[in-house]
DNA sequence: GCCATCACATACGCACCGTACGCGAAACGG
DNA sequence: CCGTTTCGCGTACGGTGCGTATGTGATGGC
């Protein structure tokens, strides 16, 4: 701790900040969270918190920022290793779904994240994974694989989809068998984009 | 005034909350709302609050199951004028994506709704308009029109396909140019439900 | 016409957020 | 090497809002 400049120290106390909001905003929803448990539980106060991230909002924009950015790459990687374009798609909503299923994802991002900061296109992050599933689109409409549709609008429609499936499976008492429903008929309804 | 009976009298009071709410909540959202602002602007207190709904979250409650009631009785209505029953499931699901552009709605029911409610389906209104969907779908497949897909899975994409492009379109700063993408990508996806 | 009920108002305590200010250590210039 | 400034963070304060406990006046049965 001792040999660590002021800029390590800071990036440091940001981290930890983070990391304990992850926990508390997952667990407890945003509202609910109390600002000073959550600096307590990492040795601070809330007088951290304020300067570095300016209120209860800018952590949770902070929160949302990383958390979506790790979806977009997890969707990334999995559709990489997907056969082929479409496949891809496919492999990426089916991503989304299961991704959503985690607590963080489905507390934060989805639920609190829209509700307190707005629409998701009007994040700083641009919605990362919005964006990984438009280009996808996109590649397939260019290809000639795909109807020729706004790109924007499939990839809003498709995370939406894929969303509230999550919601759905998250809630129901036997999460196995409903997510294999909600995966088929995602299957189904993306299949309406393929060319005849 | 004088001439009405004691449950009139608080049937009204009911209803005075509530249409308070409904501004209040669409207006500043659920979480910046001041009951103590809200009750003051139909001339009562708190009191008359936690007497009728229990507490905050309660008035939510009785305001989403309002709006919910109303939202399924347009889609069902708009279901009813379509030609066929295909037809009636897309009308729905563009009236949906139409309703959620009013305020009330998007802010109310699907923004706010879920982050402080939970899941749809747990509300005790069952929530009606996803229910309207998933008979709808229900029907279409028992006539061999749409392919043999769980339909509360079906309506639960449906849906939710529609509200994250309501989402879209209210927050782009044109909205009549970006309804109709949405429109027409919502067309393209549900298409996939369809038998070859 | 008395009394129980009840819808609603009033009053209190508590939690929490945001801000202004204080402090001590690190960075910096000479 | 030392004085000074910067600054990351802790401390203290005020304001607001929720939930509950208690009071009250009108209503409706008997």
């Amino acid at each position: 701790m001792v040999g660590k400049r002021r800029a390590e120290m800071m990036e440091e106390t940001r981290a930890k900040l983070v990391r304990a909001a992850r926990k508390a905003f997952a667990e407890q929803g945003y509202a609910a969270a109390s600002m000073d448990e959550l600096t307590a539980t990492v040795g601070l106060t809330r007088g951290a918190l304020y300067h570095n991230f300016g209120d209860k909002r800018g952590l949770l924009l902070a929160v949302v920022n990383q958390i979506d950015g790790e979806m977009a790459a997890q969707a990334r990687a999995v559709g990489a290793r997907a056969g082929n374009a479409w496949e891809g798609l496919l492999a990426e909503g089916i991503a989304y779904i299961e991704m959503a299923l985690e607590p963080e994802v489905q507390r934060i991002v989805l639920l609190d994240g829209p509700a307190f900061l707005g629409d998701p296109s009007l994040w700083p992050s641009q919605n990362n994974c919005l964006q990984e599933t438009r280009r996808t689109v996109e590649r397939l409409v260019a290809q000639g694989i795909v109807k020729p549709v706004d790109p924007e609008a499939a990839a809003r429609l498709l995370n939406g989809a894929a969303l509230n499936a999550a919601l759905w499976v998250a809630a129901s008492p036997n999460p196995q068998e409903v997510l294999a429903k909600a995966v088929e008929a995602f299957r189904c309804l993306a299949g309406g984009l393929l060319k005849p």
